[in-house]
DNA sequence: TATGAATGAGCTTTCATTCAT
DNA sequence: AATGAATGAAAGCTCATTCAT
């Protein structure tokens, strides 16, 4: 199995089809679109409600006819990634995983950070805006870690464990192994989310962590 | 929020060593350390300069005698770290590097990553406020890396160099190897940057991040 | 300081037509008249917002609504004066006059002073609020005597040139004239300027002024 | 007799005697004279403690030390001026004019005209100063007037009279012909009181005003 | 449902004034 | 007497939020 173009734009959908899911009005959509742009280019404590009225297209006062507050706009951003986009996207693609097995722990390798360097991608905005909140609201990470972990988390550790009991894999606690695919993932990525204009390509950088991380994990 | 007085009394280092050499009066330095760690609590943006002076024990406008705005104070933060403390520190670390020939690869990794966590670890609250800025303001980041690379990264590309022509290290492009290096550095650090009470052994973080890196990065 | 609102009922002249002319709510209008009459009254500098939020019977924030700083509301009251009243009031008084031929130099001196006296009358906080900024910044004389100059002052130099060769006119420079006929005017209105509750009759004001204008430029 | 050069610079000196006859440190004249400076160029409500120690080349706290609070500095200035130097200036006019007796009214009238403008271009700062303040403070025009007139008005009158009843001088209210005297006095000097740069030649705006006057107060 | 004028709490900033040195 | 760091009241201004239309 690899991760298709089709996988990819379904992450990339997720949010909008959110978004369609709920009754909004299509002023309503404009307003959650203009304040997720807003919120990751300048902060959510520099965006103001006129300016993102202003970039909706709407009055102000639309602004606050579906979330009541400026900080409810910010968790109906965030609330979906946390509870809905992150937990669905690792299921699916944990089971995926499950039921195809990938002839080697390399395959694995490369599938698993495509899909994350996909999802980053195509999440862009809405991670800028977490990591802004992460920083000085460490609820926010308790709760989506406990969202994630209690998900599906145990099946991965599952498949982590076949691959080291198939010598490929060096015998490391998972946590170890899971935070050094991450920190190489998120290391061609950073660019990314700091500076949206520059550009890098995924599949050359999906190669380039699979190389590294296979070296450094491999017995 | 809470003012955490204990915190703010720990950042002994460089930092403190830097205001001592400017000729600034007690108070104006308890109105640097507050804003420290006020603004790496909460973010600059929820901080006012009220709790500032209370945190500081000072009047309102004394906040304002040494950096004539809310904004300049930040400035007096960020400034020495990256135009002297982190210049700095790289200097001296590759001046040492350059003097002290390591046996091996390994040694001299393992001194980096000591050397670079350690400086993580000493400078958290900067470090915070910096990322917070860095989402939002690409100019600081350009700067910081100009202020880096121009001083002295060509001594360190020369070391490489060395211990790939010796082979002991992959013959990939310097930056390639110092992004791995740096990322998985961040991967031990970054749970205490979000959270300040999380604490981790640095020893064996080091001895763990060498162990990976060295298996990741040899021929 | 005590705010009186029989005052800034008063001022229902050219300004408050101009006023109705731009499409401006109540409120702002209101926020308009409170800061003409407590500029005049106790000076730009002596007048704060919260006072004029008062006097106008809005909330503080409104002040702002419609001119975005207190240096803007001074200059939404000073710059119709500057830019428009002034020179429209000059343009019609000497078109009628260019269109009346003026049996005689007493009838015409007396038509100027009583058009000059009532102006003054008429616009009074304004010129208060103008002698103040005029003292202090210097650019704004020279932008109204460019407005002035500009527009007509030559066909008035014209009318005064036909009295001369008439005979009923000294051969002064037309500056020179032009002087004492706004001296003398002053010095009438003077005191109301000073103190608003001072009370002058215009019509023997005029009578007077004309008097002795009369015996002083008649060759 | 005409006002000679010699009697000019007595007034010039007049603030500057005032000074030196009060027991003040070099210090405390600096202040007063920054304070003169500062206050006719920006008027004092723009002008701040600071600004006033720096132009006098003293610490903040020595401004506070002959006056109690800056408006104690403004009376410093204004005090002297509303008290003594008007006062004793006119005294000492009269009495010069009532001890010499001038062969017409027109040579009276030039002396006055000059005595008068010389006095206004020697004490342009100050006058400057209580413009500001007399648009604002109304009671300051009472306290002058109150000092000037009850000092020796009456001996002017006496002399309006004489020329009156010798038929060199209108019937008019000797209220209305000094109104006119000061008035067309004030027109020649305002240029420079608006702007200090601009320079008018004092003598034949004397004779010119005298030209004027006498013309027009001749019977 | 959408509007946008109005609100007022809360923020940053200034500056006259004080006082230990 | 002079200093200048420190003060804190008060000012200008912003902006999330409300509500009559």
């Amino acid at each position: 199995m690899s991760i298709n173009k089709e996988d990819s734009e379904k992450f990339q959908t997720l949010f909008t089809e959110n978004l369609n899911d709920t009754a909004l009005s299509d002023k309503q959509k404009a307003v959650l679109f203009a304040s997720l742009t807003l919120f990751s280019q300048n902060g959510f404590d520099r965006t103001n409600t006129k300016d993102i009225a202003l970039l909706a297209g709407v009055a102000e006062g639309t602004v606050y006819k579906q979330f009541k507050t400026k900080e409810g706009i910010l968790k109906g951003i965030l609330d979906p990634v946390i509870k809905t986009i992150v937990p669905k996207t690792i299921n699916d693609f944990i089971n995926s995983m499950v039921n195809t097995s990938y002839p080697s722990f390399e395959k694995f390798l490369y599938a698993i950070i495509k899909n994350r360097m996909t999802f980053i991608f195509d999440n862009l905005p809405q991670i800028k805006i977490l990591l802004h909140e992460i920083l000085t609201d460490q609820e926010l990470l308790a709760e989506m870690t406990k969202n994630i972990s209690e998900s599906s988390a145990n099946h991965f550790l599952v498949v982590l464990k076949h691959y080291q009991e198939n010598g490929e894999l060096v015998n490391w606690e998972p946590i170890r192994i899971i935070q050094y695919i991450l920190a190489i993932n998120v290391s061609y990525v950073l660019p990314t989310i700091i500076n949206s204009h520059s550009k890098i390509n995924l599949d050359s950088a999906c190669l380039e962590a699979t190389e590294f991380l296979l070296k450094g994990l491999t017995p």
